[in-house]
DNA sequence: TACAACAATGCAACTTTGTTGCAAAATATT
DNA sequence: AATATTTTGCAACAAAGTTGCATTGTTGTA
């Protein structure tokens, strides 16, 4: 898997530091989406705020990965999938967000819906998020 | 309008303040979804920061005005339809976030859709947000 | 491998955003 | 009008995010 993060990176002409090794490994090891505070909790100090923030825009922008809106101030970050390119994401995939663990699931298998708007309004990103309880925390 | 809005305060067995029928007006003014800033620039200053975050933070307790997630790390509040109750909010509606004039609109005409999701994930609220350009900003 | 060019990082300082406790003021109740 | 209850403003704080710049690390080339 090692080599396969360094690839990644590669692959979108980013150079290979220890800060985006690292933090692309992150969220391969938890496959869920992660906040930035979950990151800093995760990395263990290793790096300074300031760079995780940075390391996190630049993968958004390269389309490694894609943020999850939540209605609580607190946006996830979660991998893409292979379609994502720089200037353009096809995330057009269901969000879950867990009222109990907290866990935000990127639901793959599960796409979003088109609708249709009223005249005049041109949508660019569709974001579909359910929040509830998770298959894990339903007893 | 006054009238209205002392009465919708009335309704929800919230006292009469100037804080809260200076903020709910602003509501119906605009008609727009309005974040935590823009309600302090509208508000000129006239309260404290903290009295709107708490006065936010109850019209939402009582089904008031109602949350919007956004991908950028500030949610947006909106008026609630009559049927949202203390405990129970029914804005099953889609929202459209203008990426150009960055007004948020409650597209009331469009409901959310139903969407099945994996075994084990119960669903409790669905957020379907839509960015792109508005009927305004539409050339 | 060594060097130069370039990019990323850490640090400090700062701004913005959100939270909490408490006394003063406003509102509701009698 | 007097009292009980809520709400507000203030201050102090905590958390989150931004920016500039010197230092360090990375990359491509000699
Ligand atoms: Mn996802
Ligand atoms: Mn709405
Ligand atoms: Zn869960
Ligand atoms: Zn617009």
């Amino acid at each position: 898997m090692q080599a396969n993060i360094t690839e990644i990176l590669r692959k979108h002409q980013l150079s290979i530091t220890e800060a985006r090794k690292k933090i692309l490994s992150l969220f391969w090891e938890t496959g869920n989406a992660m906040a930035h505070g979950d990151i800093e909790q995760k990395s263990s100090a290793d790096f300074d705020r300031v760079t995780i923030y940075r390391t996190l825009q630049t993968f958004v922008e390269k389309g490694i990965i894609h943020t999850i809106p939540t209605a609580d101030n607190s946006v996830r970050y979660a991998l893409c999938k292979d379609e994502c390119a720089a200037g353009h994401h096809h995330d057009d995939h269901v969000h879950f967000i867990c009222d109990d663990c907290g866990i935000t699931y990127c639901i793959d298998e599960v796409s979003v819906p088109k609708v249709k708007l009223p005249k005049g309004f041109k949508a660019a990103q569709t974001d579909l998020v359910i929040s509830g309880t998770c298959n894990k925390c339903d007893l």
